[in-house]
DNA sequence: AATTATTTTTAGTTTTGTCTAAATTTATTT
DNA sequence: AAATAAATTTAGACAAAACTAAAAATAATT
């Protein structure tokens, strides 16, 4: 297995993440992901191509290869694995650990890796209950869906929220959901789309619109 | 406090290493310790000492300022958390720790850092015996000796080893010498300066001159 | 289909950190 | 003290990764 630049390593993990939701990624969704511009986008993107890390012709966006997956597997794992032990050990809230995870992913020792695996207890999901490539970089292709999406009367578990800004997370606290949470709806309200939810045996009460767009589930 | 790059980084630590055993620090030296060119270093010291964190008069050697210290000091007690957490919590051999660490110790995120600090209970000392310096960057000044200096009947802790070959620590393994062994000597030998040490209430064994230099030990 | 707008690429710079080779300064010998 | 040796610095080049501005290709409109 080469070794990649953190630079690199940046894009890789950018159309990794942006290819789960786009078929083909484009320059300008790589520059906006990363914040940076398009011109520097095209310069790494024929870098990596030459590397066989992507696919990409000119004009035509790009695609990962099996080795290109490969490689942003293990930085993903790198970074979960390390949000987990900030969570878990060091007791950093789950909105603070990406960040210092964004700079921990790219020390690629594969010792250091496997063991903080073995330390961790080989912990399946991160702290927002984004699954962790195992050392094979085999991943759980878990169905995450929006919390709107999901059918009336199906329990499902909290996995993630889109928006991290302090607003929402002062809501939610507020409504007692958190990552882990299972829930279930019990009525849709076409009016306003606003839906009536329950957690376990308490009441029912109700979330608007707006807050449920930004909380992702998975059920089954 | 500013944040530097990583290559700074290891110009700074390298200085203060010299730092401790030379009194001022040359061009040459800095290129051997960090194995690349002395023009590389002129370079270096040049920004550095712009940045104020060295002193340094062309041709005459450096010293770190009081600000360069403190920003020596930062990275050797990142250095040294993480090494105690990689052979204490994930079980690395003692001798393996230093490589992963000279990685993760140049993120500088100081939550990170402290949070680490509380969930090793505050350790006074990493796997070599060297102290960490406090969030303060206060640092124990330990009088370390080479073990061929300690008087007679006056007991030491080993410290440190210089030479990390497979070769010397295999004599060691043998010897049962390890890092915080305590230990006395009984009697020097002028003829090949070999000395006749003891281990607690163990019977008195023999080591040779060569082994005794490369061990370092503290008193009192 | 021609024009306009958008996206992407190219060409040329910039910054950081490295290097080699040559020049300069300091140290050591004879 | 002059000559030689060693250490250090300077000058100029290079690679990586970013940027700006202009050119080229593709997409969207009229």
């Amino acid at each position: 297995m080469l070794n990649y630049s953190t630079s690199e390593e940046n894009y890789i993990k950018a159309v990794y993440h942006l290819q789960l939701t786009d078929d083909s990624v484009t320059t300008n969704e790589v520059a906006g992901y990363l914040k940076t511009k398009p011109a520097s986008v095209t310069d790494m993107m024929k870098k990596l191509k030459a590397k066989k890390l992507l696919n990409y012709e000119r004009y035509r966006g790009f695609r990962l290869t099996a080795e290109g997956t490969k490689v942003a597997l293990g930085i993903i794992r790198r970074h979960r694995l390390w949000e987990y032990f900030l969570a878990e050990k060091l007791r950093f809230n789950w909105d603070e650990v990406h960040e210092v995870a964004e700079e921990l992913e790219h020390i690629t020792n594969k010792k250091l890796v496997d063991k903080l695996d073995e330390f961790l207890g080989y912990p399946r999901t991160d702290p927002h209950g984004d699954p962790i490539p195992d050392a094979n970089g085999k991943i759980e292709v878990t169905r995450k869906i929006c919390l709107t999406e999901l059918p009336v009367n199906k329990t499902a578990t909290v996995n993630s929220v889109s928006d991290q800004s302090s607003k929402i997370l002062e809501l939610l606290e507020h409504k007692k959901i958190s990552i882990g949470t299972r829930l279930e709806i019990k009525k849709r309200f076409e009016f306003d789309k606003s839906l009536e939810i329950r957690i376990g045996r308490q009441p029912a009460f109700t979330i608007s619109s707006q807050l449920a767009e930004n909380i992702f589930v998975t059920h089954e």
